[in-house]
Parts: C-alpha cells; sequence; structure tokens
DNA sequence: TTGTAAGCGTTATCAC
DNA sequence: GTGATAACGCTTACAA
C-alpha cells in the first residue's frame, strides 16, 4: 500500500521489512524451491513485504548475475514497410508471452549497418536475435558470438541458422505458372534495389521457371526501398518504352505498389492492356482497381514459428532445420483471364504443386 | 586480431594487456579527460589493446553501476498499423544516433495492457518512453516513477509529460470547414473502438465544428482495432441503411479503408453518389478509385520532435510545453467538387495540399 | 599520471 | 530452513 518511488525498492528493502536474508527473498520470489523449503509463515511474509513495497527486481542486477537479459533483438530492413510491421508485431506479443521484451532495427538493406546492429545487440546482451537479413556479409562474425539466431522471410546459405519461411523459389513459380496458363510471356519486373537479397533471386528464378521457354523477362526494374516520386516515373517512363509488354510483377509488396501507380501514370489499363502481379499481399490489394492478383505469405505463422524457434535456441535446444512455410496463390482482377473458362480461377485459390521441387 | 569469442571480453582482460588497471581502461575508453592526463603512450596501449581484444564493455554492468540503460521505450496501439509503422522506424533511427536502442511494446488499445508495459518498462530502467496512449487510467502511478516520458499522436489531460503531435481538433474541423464548402450535410464517421483515446474526441468535436450548423453527425460506427470482414460487413449494412447519407468520414486510416471497403460492397459510387475522407494519409491512399482525400500528419517531423523532447528530458532538461505540428488537407477526388467551379480546388491547394496531377 | 577499493542489486555457493 | 558471502563487469571517489 505504501507507494514509494519504485525505482529505488531494493531485495534488501523487501529482507528487512520481513525480517529476513536478502538471499531468502530472492529464493522465495523466485520460487527457487528445489534445495529449499521455507516454512510457510516465511514465505508469507516475504510475498506480502514485497507486494506491499511494489517490488520488482532489477532486470539489470539480475542479468548481470544471470548473464540473460530477456531481451530479444529483431533486425529487418524497415519496420515501416507493411510485411515487417505485421511481422514485429506478431512478433513481439509472442516474444512477451514469454516474458522477452523485443527490440527493433532496421538496416534500411544496408550491409554495414545491418552488421553493426548486429554486434550491437550481442554486445548489448540480447539473448537472441531474430533477422531478416539483407545479405551474408558480415555476418560470420556474429555467428562465433554464440547468441541465438533465427533467419525469418529470407534464408542465408552457409550458416547453421534456421530459416522460417515461404519457399520463394515455390511462391514465384506458382506464380510462373499460373502466368503461363493465363499465356503471358513478356514480363517485366519490378524488385527493389537490395543488391545481396538472395530471396529476390530465388524469387526471379522461380519465376522464370514457372513461366517456362516461351515466357521472357525482357526487363528488371530496380526501385528504392522507400519507393518515391522518383522510382515511380522513371518506372512509368519504362513502360511506356515497353509497349509489347504482356504483364508487370512486383517481387515485394511496394514493388508491386510503385507498378500499379506507374502503370496509372502511363496510361495502361489494368488487366485489359497489361497484367499486373506480385508477391506479399498487403490490406489495401484488394481495393485497388482492379484488386490486385498476389502470392500472399503467412505472416502470423512465420511470426510463431520463428518466435518458437528462438525459444528453444534460447533454452538451449536449437533447431538446425529450417521451417517452410506454405504461400497462396490469391486470384484477383489484375490478370485477364482465358477465353470463357472462368472455374479455372477456383482451381488456382489453393493449389500446391505438381511438379519437382528443387 | 586475436578474436576471442566477443561476449567474454572483459576490462580486466584489457588492462591485463595493456599492462594497466581496470580503471584506467574504464577512463580512457570512456574519454574522461576532466581531471585525469594519461601519457598519450599509455592511452595508445590501452586503445590498441580493446581493439585487438575488439573489447565492448558490458552494456548490462555499466547499466547497473551508472543507473542509465541507454534504452529508451516506445508503446503504441499497434505497431502494425502503418502509421505507427513509420513513426516507429523514424523516432527508432533518431534515438540511435544518438547511441540509444529502442524497445517496442503494442497495447492493442488496452489500459490493461499499456499500464502494465509502462509500469515493465519502467523497471527494466528504460531511461525514457514514447507513448501514444490509449487511455489515462491507471498513468498516475507511472509519473510517480520519475522516468521521462512524451505523448506522442495523442494528448492527454492532467499529466506533465509534453504532447508532440497534430492539432488534432484544427486538423479535423479543417476537414470539416472543407466539407461545409463542397455543401455535405450529412455525415457519417467510422472510428476506431478505442474507448478511451480522447484524440478521437477531439477530432469529432473540430470535425463537427468545421462542418457548422447545419451539418449533422448522423451515425458514428465503430469497428475493431485491426479491422477485419465482420467490420466491414457491419458498416456495409449500416451504409445500406443510410441512403441519404452525403460523406462518410474515416478517423484514422484504418477506419477510412475499412469505409472504402464497405461503400465498394454496399454499391456505392464515390464520389458522385456520396464522398469519403479521412484522417491521416497512407500509401495507398492516392491510388485507389477514387484517390482519397486526406489530412495527413508530418510523421517524420513529429518522430524528430518526439526524440528531441525526450534526449532533453532525459539529460535531465525536460520540456513542459506541446509541440503542435501542422497538418495538412490533401486534396484528391473522392469529394464531389462544387458545380462548375474547379479553381476552388486550387485555392485550397494553398493551404499545403500536394494534389498529384496528371 | 595512475592505482585502490567500494558498490550498483542480484543470484549462487557454501555453511550452519 | 535460513543466513553470510562472493561474484557478475563496470564506474568513480579517494589516494598516492
Amino acid at each position: 500500500m505504501c507507494m514509494k518511488s519504485a525505482q529505488s525498492v531494493t531485495a534488501s528493502d523487501v529482507a528487512r521489512l520481513a525480517g529476513v536474508d536478502r538471499s531468502t527473498v530472492s529464493r522465495i520470489l523466485n520460487r527457487s524451491f528445489d534445495q529449499h523449503h521455507y516454512a510457510p509463515e516465511t514465505i508469507d511474509a516475504v510475498q506480502k513485504a514485497a507486494k506491499s513495497l511494489n517490488y520488482r527486481p532489477s532486470s539489470t542486477a539480475r542479468a548481470l548475475r544471470t548473464g540473460r537479459t530477456m531481451l530479444a533483438g529483431l533486425i529487418v530492413a524497415d519496420i515501416s514497410n507493411s510485411f515487417f510491421g505485421q511481422l514485429a508485431a506478431a512478433i513481439e506479443v509472442g516474444l512477451r508471452s514469454h516474458n522477452y521484451r523485443l527490440m527493433i532495427a532496421s538496416t534500411s538493406e544496408d550491409l554495414a549497418t545491418q552488421c553493426r546492429h548486429l554486434d550491437d545487440m550481442i554486445h548489448q546482451g540480447v539473448d537472441g536475435i531474430i533477422i531478416s537479413p539483407a545479405g551474408n556479409k558480415g555476418i560470420a562474425h556474429a555467428v562465433s558470438s554464440g547468441t541465438p539466431v533465427v533467419l525469418v522471410d529470407r534464408p542465408l546459405s552457409g550458416v547453421s541458422w534456421p530459416y522460417v519461411g515461404i519457399d520463394n523459389h515455390n511462391a514465384a513459380r506458382q506464380l510462373g505458372e499460373y502466368l503461363r496458363e493465363l499465356g503471358y510471356q513478356t514480363i517485366g519486373v519490378v524488385l527493389p534495389q537490395s543488391k545481396d537479397d538472395p530471396t529476390l533471386k530465388w524469387r526471379l528464378r522461380g519465376l522464370e521457371i514457372g513461366l517456362g521457354k516461351r515466357g521472357r523477362v525482357v526487363w528488371k526494374h530496380a526501385v528504392s526501398l522507400r519507393t518515391g516520386e522518383a522510382d515511380r516515373r522513371a518506372l512509368s517512363q519504362r513502360l511506356s518504352q515497353s509497349p509489347n509488354l504482356d504483364v508487370v510483377v512486383g517481387l515485394t509488396n511496394d514493388c508491386t505498389v510503385t507498378a500499379m501507380e506507374a502503370l496509372r501514370d502511363a496510361g495502361r489499363r489494368v488487366p485489359d492492356e497489361i497484367g499486373l502481379a506480385g508477391v506479399d499481399d498487403f490490406r489495401a490489394a484488394q481495393l485497388l482497381d482492379p484488386p490486385l492478383t498476389v502470392v500472399s505469405q503467412p505472416i502470423e505463422s512465420i511470426a510463431a514459428k520463428a518466435v518458437s524457434y528462438l525459444l528453444d535456441a534460447m533454452s538451449g535446444h536449437p533447431r538446425t532445420e529450417d521451417c517452410l512455410l506454405p504461400s497462396q496463390l490469391i486470384v484477383r482482377r489484375s490478370l485477364r483471364l482465358p477465353n470463357g473458362n472462368t472455374d479455372h480461377l477456383d482451381n488456382f485459390g489453393s493449389i500446391g504443386n505438381k511438379e519437382t521441387s528443387r
């Protein structure tokens, strides 16, 4: 009841009030009844004292003593991107339900920044890190620290860290096959500028394989991370110079939006004159005119699995196998359908794969 | 050169290698040259030793000793909302450039959760907190802790914490006046369910004042935080039951999107049959059909000011005055214009819209 | 110009 | 069953 300035209430204060030793307070409050059987009255006294003083152990002191900070780190390219925003939100609540707090950092796809953040967090003493890496340069140093790391959204070759996310190759191939079936052959691709993101290569390759022999990616247009007016105009101009283009594919949500803007600026009607599709779903995708056909990722599941993997690793039981979650082709109206065949649309709503995966 | 397991390199290790005392290491590395003038050779030896061992002081130990964690907290309703996502991103880089790390928590507009997070962070030892409060219940307890707090996006009455953000009353009034000038009179408002967010009341009041005597808010429709299908349908139904409605106003970005969805579901054409406008701009707003007229907030400036306020407070020089940043009416095409008067649109441009002509 | 030693608040080891 | 005591890694009077 006696609300003291909270901050400065220490275990010694509680001990004094309860008439016991600091260590007794610590053990009782931590439920360390392993070897120690306390008198019920002592337990009661300590608990009452702690409550009345509103005692909360200093996590700093505890961290120093135990070596665990109960802090996890999340490193992504850009937390303001809706994909990472949703991911972060889900990860935060997941971790919090296990008493971990979350620290967040953005790399802006810059490898040096990523390296700094990794180093920072490790030295800061986080118990584990979830990262969507911009690339694998400078990672080796972090790997030797021993801090558990889980890769999310983007796999990395050459490290032992497990990856949680969709199979990007497959997801893009699925989209490619769908495009092929609809008769699209001349494709323009919009992708982020991040040179070292391996995911983009997988998506690109998967797309091309899905498109088959007759399909051709005639250009790849890179846009900046926080897409702006300049990107929009440049892309729009490129579109004007490509009158024979069949369809545009955005490799991330931002890219797809930028593509949509540019198509509108260039005065190309979707899907009649030209098709549009993308990887990553987003809130407004179904609101646009036309609603966008996309491959969507199961963000909540990815977050849940990533958290679960990290918790395992932090408790000393690291998983080594990757966790591939299913992506989903969401058919809307930004691609023209083959004449007279409409039920085909439903088939694709839930399709997996029928070919050999690699 | 000798890359040791990083984690366990302590100041004593550096001291031993340099042939000096721990305290010497500490002082030199912290540039505490106030009273201590070291021999250049000592300085050199220490720095070399530190670098060769890749020494980084344990922030935990430092925090315990100094009482400063170099950690700041951000508490918002939902980090996956694009507004808060952008805000968080900007705040994070701002703080980081001053060597502060950022911890993030979401309240889902729940007062109990907010209270818990505040308490958590304070006891966790953060040096300061930036919060977009869900309400002022349970805040008193936090205020007495002495931890500096800056309010962002939502002001709070009865506390000494400074507020950084737009003038919500004014912003909404601006929109209301614009609606009145366009001849709108019968208004439906869509707002989030958060019962205790004072901002919503201000926006509502400002809107009504701007609308003037002849304007009437005929209903207010509350939707859940992570707006879903159910909200969409319920709102759609309400719209169907309001055939005489002039215009719908969304009080947040999500609300406006939901309104757009519902209007589409209900088959009401915007802006011909009914108008739509909102508070908060978002990436896809200009891409929708029609592009949405909104009042936008200067997110970057808000973040920068909030960081600046927090830094001041954390360094012992708290500001007490609020910081009101200018909002901006962005006129697009989701409201019908008065017959035959089009340059009126340009007049409003001078208030600060950046309408994209095409 | 540098070293000594105390102490931040916990928890873990040992003793009784 | 419970209490003393050391230690985690760092900073900072106070000495020298």
